[in-house]
DNA sequence: CTGTTAGCGCTTTCAT
DNA sequence: ATGAAAGCGCTAACAG
């Protein structure tokens, strides 16, 4: 039992409980002499005020959710650190709740975020999320919420994303540049706007230059990475095989990474490969890999900035304000470590 | 506003509001005509508890605590994502907290702890907390505290842990064996015991080989990611440089793998390294890295599982259990794709 | 400047 | 089987 609650503080004192409570908070109806005492009591006895107390009284819970789909991902960890940075400079609390990719759990993890938990959600949607009534209803319940790098197709929420489209062109293009003649895209299925704007920007290089689009080379992947391995080692293994990879998701790379290596093919050599990541991983992947590092740190500061403007100026997505951030193509240069 | 709450469903249902709460909690002591009723109206209204109220009244939050040096490290992510599974098992909600590795951020974030916020609390120290005093304190204030992977290191507390003086000596040994004749020891100082537990396998398995300990192979390196690699490629680039590196932790295999690309240092044939890490970014490293896969996953299910036995146990640490889990030296064959 | 009081939403005796 | 009432610890309006 800490124990240590106004009452008691105040016996010890010889004060009332109110007069203890607005010393702590530093009333300006309060003697400075016995503001002294109570800080000095406070700090003996060890004192932290009962979050629940002043939760149910102010009806503030200084508390936000972070809800992401799988954390084991370099991205949605930078993305954390970001928001972590800016919740603490804030005084705020932050649960955070996995769905691990499944709307199911998205859905009842959102639902007992109505009661008051929470003063505000940052969500990142995760890949079989088709409706999202749950967060209007949370939102229409008064909390607010911002969507992050996974968002909603619509047009009516608070987002913050990066450039997919133009990093969709931009990586495509890079490959056309270096050479490559048959590009193949590796798509995750679903409704993410993410995964849909970047192929729709990979279709747009092709068209620039004149390369025509074989629907043949869009391979929908899942999220089982054995599965996805066994579609790309097909894609790879056949004679007339790709000679470039677009990976439209970091996880997708990895496993072309490791079907290379399996099946003996080169990279860059003999297929040339460029991915969504971010900078860590970036750095980790075979030098050979061409990567569009995704600012994931920035995603959650960024993010986290939004929802607190939000919460403090009590805007439930009425004034929307969608922040758009930049990725950054990098090449590493080969290395003499192989 | 949310706003539903018991005293809206009972005067919509025309019942009391203890009748409501109770049926809501299928109390014996109501009707099951009744129930339904409030159930279905319940379900209408989109009730959901207010957490504070209930927290406030039952002494209870239904929330644990995780505070982790960092998150952008695919230990702790791992770990986390172990800690979810089981606290959504259990009906838990989990609040993060990122030290930054800074023992002040430490220690006032644990002292927020102390207002009955959570129910426990799992905590990997950062590399310079020396005096754990204020995990004792909100210990002793009621709130059970599992350490986990970096443990403080005296015997009286309940901690999850691997073994990591054994694998400290199966990598080195892993060297010896591979014909290495003078392996550097990288280590990240401070008083962590993990580090210290591997150094301590590392001179072992010299020992039990007799090769003379030569302390200036020992380098202690830091946080400071560049300061580190000045380190290792001032060991590395000098005559007489090391045949094997022992890496003590994951981020200092990554930056002698940098280091090795920048000055052109075959891995595995002019250097061998092996080095602590977990099975995801093991598979990112370069082939040619030996690794200690630290099963991270299995760290965070057997943490919270154990804070969990104590919650319910109401033990605060009286009958201290202690876990350790097993490392594996993971080789990966060399591949063709480089 | 300090104290009294009501009440946030819920659970839990205790009556009925 | 249902309801009334007290109270968890805190804040804020109102008195003094």
């Amino acid at each position: 039992m800490s124990g240590t609650n106004l009452k008691k503080l105040a016996e010890e004192l010889g004060l009332s409980i109110s007069s203890v409570s607005k010393a702590l908070r530093d009333s300006y109806e309060i003697g400075s002499e016995t503001k002294k005492r109570v800080l000095a009591m406070a700090e003996k006895m060890n004192y932290q005020p009962n979050p629940f107390a002043r939760g149910l009284r102010k009806r503030k819970s200084i508390t936000i959710a972070v809800v992401i789909p799988e954390i084991a991902n370099n991205f949605f960890a930078l993305a954390i650190d970001g928001i972590q940075v800016i919740a603490q400079q804030k005084g705020y609390h932050v649960l955070t709740y996995l769905t691990q990719e499944d709307f199911k759990n998205e859905e009842s993890t959102v639902k007992h975020l109505q009661g008051g938990r929470v003063d505000g959600v940052l969500i990142s949607l995760c890949g079989n999320t088709t409706s999202i009534k749950h967060l209007t209803d949370l939102n229409q319940s008064g909390v607010p919420v911002v969507y992050f790098d996974r968002v909603p197709d619509m047009l009516e929420f608070p987002t913050v994303t990066t450039d997919d489209y133009e990093c969709g062109l931009k990586a495509t293009e890079h490959l056309i540049l270096a050479g490559c003649k048959k590009i193949a895209c590796l798509c995750v299925a679903g409704f993410l706007s993410t995964t849909q704007k970047r192929r729709l920007g990979y279709e747009a290089a092709l068209v620039k230059h004149n390369i025509p689009f074989d629907p043949k080379l869009v391979i929908q992947c899942s999220n089982e990475n054995t599965a996805n391995r066994a579609l790309i080692k097909k894609l790879l293994s056949k004679k007339g095989r790709p000679d470039g990879i677009f990976a439209s998701v970091e996880k997708l790379a990895i496993s072309t990474y490791y079907v290379c290596n399996d099946i003996k093919l080169n990279i860059p050599k003999q297929v040339k490969v460029v991915s969504f990541s971010n900078l860590r991983t970036a750095s980790l992947l075979s030098p050979s890999l061409t990567t569009i590092a995704q600012p994931a740190f920035e995603i959650g500061k960024a993010s986290a900035e939004l929802l607190f403007r939000m919460i403090e100026k009590k805007n439930l997505g009425n004034r929307i304000e969608k922040i758009v951030l930049q990725s950054s193509l990098i090449q590493r240069k080969s290395s003499a470590a192989q």
